[in-house]
DNA sequence: AGCCTTCCTGACCATTCGGTCAAGAAATTT
DNA sequence: AAATTTCTTGACCGAATGGTCAGGAAGGCT
């Protein structure tokens, strides 16, 4: 049997066609969630067949968890990188940026994890108390440091963070909603998207902190 | 055979027992998706058996689609009330709000309406692009009235409303995350919550218009 | 009580779905 | 080219699932 591993596969072929199932299990798993998708829709977009998606699969639970753990690992790249420097509100901008260009690059992972999330997070929600719980702790003190110091105005961190990523997650999960309310193009959305989530985040932090 | 239309039925236990699965299926839907849940967990939740399900309602998806088109007119409600007002800032506050308020007392119909936009809106689509897209607009209208009198600072009205669906939604869809992240009280949850997205919609809309 | 309508369910059916397997087709190696 | 390993699939299986139906229980009305 071949592996069910990860990327380090080893044939050519072997390669090339795990990425390829886990493509086009991205596609379903994300548009119809984990029970609305089946193996035979994953075969039928791959151009394979059933059986061979269980040959280099253990079977369809694990094709998700694979999505999932690969995902985690991109999606808290934009917060990890948002760091210390004297210009905070900048620097918080420039990280709602990159969540928002994820969100238009990478719709399909975004509406996966929204739909694990959705459905009580039941294959990832050890990620969630663990690792991303202890970023988002770290990266809240960061931010309450720049309060504290002044640099930018009072808000509560960690609700500052979950604004930031429903707003711009909101254009990729929500985007037919999205799309039947404006069906502008997709560039000019994002467009439009970015100077409105720009000028609305730089306000609240630049606001002077009074009552 | 019973009545499968809406609650206008007839016996006095005809409305009982139709409440009783179309509340059960609301928790499993919301909680599963469409294609995740199965007729037995309603009918298990319900405390009935599936033939007596099947015997008021014509079929899981009737039921779905009874629960979606009665939570678009609960859903559109709270936009509906935001109206022409001297002081547009507290008038769209309000609305935040309102909308939290949903969040917080009705998760299980943000998280079905949620489920079904995620997957492509495919029973709703013509709600969206109907209905609901004439009422934004109209808001959308209203809000840019506020803007040209300079009465708010100038923003985009769309993605305006996008922001505050988003972020007060966020605490119902995402609540799970949420909960990991934070792990406060609920009560405290939504409180500072409200607290901080009054404070970021204020200063998005009192903002100097500078460049 | 007797009659009629409404309500309920065990048993059953057809289809779908995740997964297996034996056997053959391609590669790869020797 | 023969041998060996890797790859692919049609046919099949058991469980789950949406839905049906005949017959019985319960409720209402006279």
């Amino acid at each position: 049997m071949a592996r069910a591993a990860g990327t380090k596969g080893k044939t050519r072929i072997q390669q090339g066609k795990t990425n390829l199932i886990l493509d086009a299990a991205l596609n379903i798993f994300s548009t119809y969630g984990f029970r609305g998708s089946t193996i035979d829709q994953i075969a039928i977009e791959a151009g394979l067949s059933k059986p061979n998606i269980l040959y280099y699969f253990d079977g369809k639970e694990t094709i998700h968890s694979i999505l999932l753990s690969r995902l985690l690992d991109k999606w808290l790249e934009p917060l990890k990188r948002m760091q210390d420097s004297n210009d905070p509100v900048t620097e918080i901008c420039a990280y709602v940026t990159r969540k928002l260009e994820m969100a238009r690059d990478y719709p399909r992972e975004s509406r996966l994890f929204a739909n694990e999330i959705l459905q009580g997070a039941p294959r990832i929600i050890d990620e969630l108390s663990g690792p991303l719980r202890d970023l988002t702790q770290h990266k809240a003190d960061l931010i309450q440091t720049w309060v504290a110091e002044g640099k930018i105005a009072p808000v509560d961190p960690h609700h500052l963070i979950f604004s930031i990523w429903s707003t711009t997650q909101h254009y990729a999960d929500f985007d037919v909603q999205v799309k039947a309310v404006l069906d502008t193009k997709t560039h000019d959305r994002f467009e439009k998207a970015a100077q409105h989530l720009n000028k609305m985040f730089r306000a609240l932090l630049t606001t002077a902190p009074n009552s």
